[in-house]
DNA sequence: CGCTTTGGTTGACATTGTCAACTGTAGCAT
DNA sequence: ATGCTACAGTTGACAATGTCAACCAAAGCG
């Protein structure tokens, strides 16, 4: 039961943790998932090897550690773009998904961890607590868009499911290349800009 | 392991190459990616650890021709379903989008190599040939609904890229578990079905 | 009949994740 | 202080895997 804490009660090298971390996210952000290797992760934080088991169980440990933060900078940058729009909360749900994702495809590396295959099966529950964690803010400003009556109905699952599925798959596909780019019809803002105008009504509706 | 016998077999002609690719899909289909070795693979098809060298040049470009014929083959199951529906091209755009998706859940191995980061960055063609051709058949089916008034607009590609990323996210965020499946409404043939419906229109409207 | 091509084989090797075993040092109870 | 323990770190070893080489056999063909 060691207390994943790092501040005091450990050996004073408690930043090891830490370095080894931005290691894993320096050499995945830059040279891809590819290069992320335990050994190369170690020897970036100026460590050896099996240094890293010393604060992770396995690979996939660190993987999920690093995945989960970067589910929660998402969400940060997402919530950051809402409040750059101020007033109605279609114009912030909006600036969420767009920043969703934009930050996704300017960081491919990112991306492709968090939604990637590594934590797919991951035994490590934070990364898809904090998955979940995302999706649920998303939930809480289509109820937000709800109660004002931009967007319909009382029940937010669906439709922030509808939003998170179509900007998550349009952007997958967009990194596979897969959709057509040309004409800007097929790219991922105005995929889900599409979807947001199909769905928006007038405020004050009813209920 | 004593080869030098009468009935050895170097006398097979052809179906190796046939062969390996099906072993590779019986491990993929039955123990999932992580154990699609080459080693495997030959060892279920009878030979070597290196002969699938002689027919591919290296493992993606053998995992590439399985993701095209996968690829093709969900094609074929796409249009399938759609011929099972008579009548409207709307019934049958909602049939594929359908079968895409049952497919995917049914069996995520295969999804997961068609999708997944060792076709992202194939340098093999093949499979993004076949992707992309999947791809513009369901553009022909929405070009289709618009013909007939049933969906809107003239410009087939949008609706098309909005559909397939629909299915395509609801279906990778259901397989990672990141949005909720409870009570029906997030699950991907809803979403997809919702979107369906939110772009219906009643046929022979106009352009 | 000997040559090349084709498909096959085993040997060897670098990379990687991980298990073990060892070392050093901080903090703590005696 | 002394010795104990737990933690953080190290190097050694190993199995699995993709892949490069070198070798072998049979087909086919001039």
């Amino acid at each position: 039961m060691v207390v994943a804490d790092g501040s005091s009660r450990a050996g004073r090298r408690g930043d090891t943790r830490s370095a080894l971390l931005e290691a894993a996210a320096g050499l995945l952000e830059e040279r891809g998932m590819g290069a992320v290797t335990l050994r190369a992760v170690g020897e970036r934080a100026g460590v050896s090897r099996q240094a890293p088991y010393k604060h992770f169980t396995d690979k996939r440990a660190l993987l999920s550690v690093l995945a989960a933060r970067y589910f929660e900078r998402l969400a940060g940058e997402m919530l950051g773009a809402a409040d750059g729009v101020d007033g109605d909360p279609f114009g912030r749900l909006e600036a969420m998904m767009e920043a969703y994702v934009r930050v996704a495809l300017d960081e491919p590396g990112r991306y492709r961890l968090m939604f990637g295959p590594e934590m797919k099966g991951s035994p490590y529950p934070e990364v898809h607590e904090a998955a979940r964690d995302l999706y649920w803010r998303v939930v809480g400003v289509v109820e937000e868009c709800q109660e004002v009556g931009e967007l319909p109905g009382r029940d937010p699952v669906q439709l922030a499911s509808l939003l998170y599925a179509t900007a998550h798959g349009a952007t997958d596909l967009t990194l596979a290349g897969h959709i057509e780019q040309e004409k800007g019809l097929g790219d991922p803002v105005s995929l889900v800009r599409r979807l947001l105008g199909l769905l928006r009504q007038s405020p004050t509706s009813e209920t």
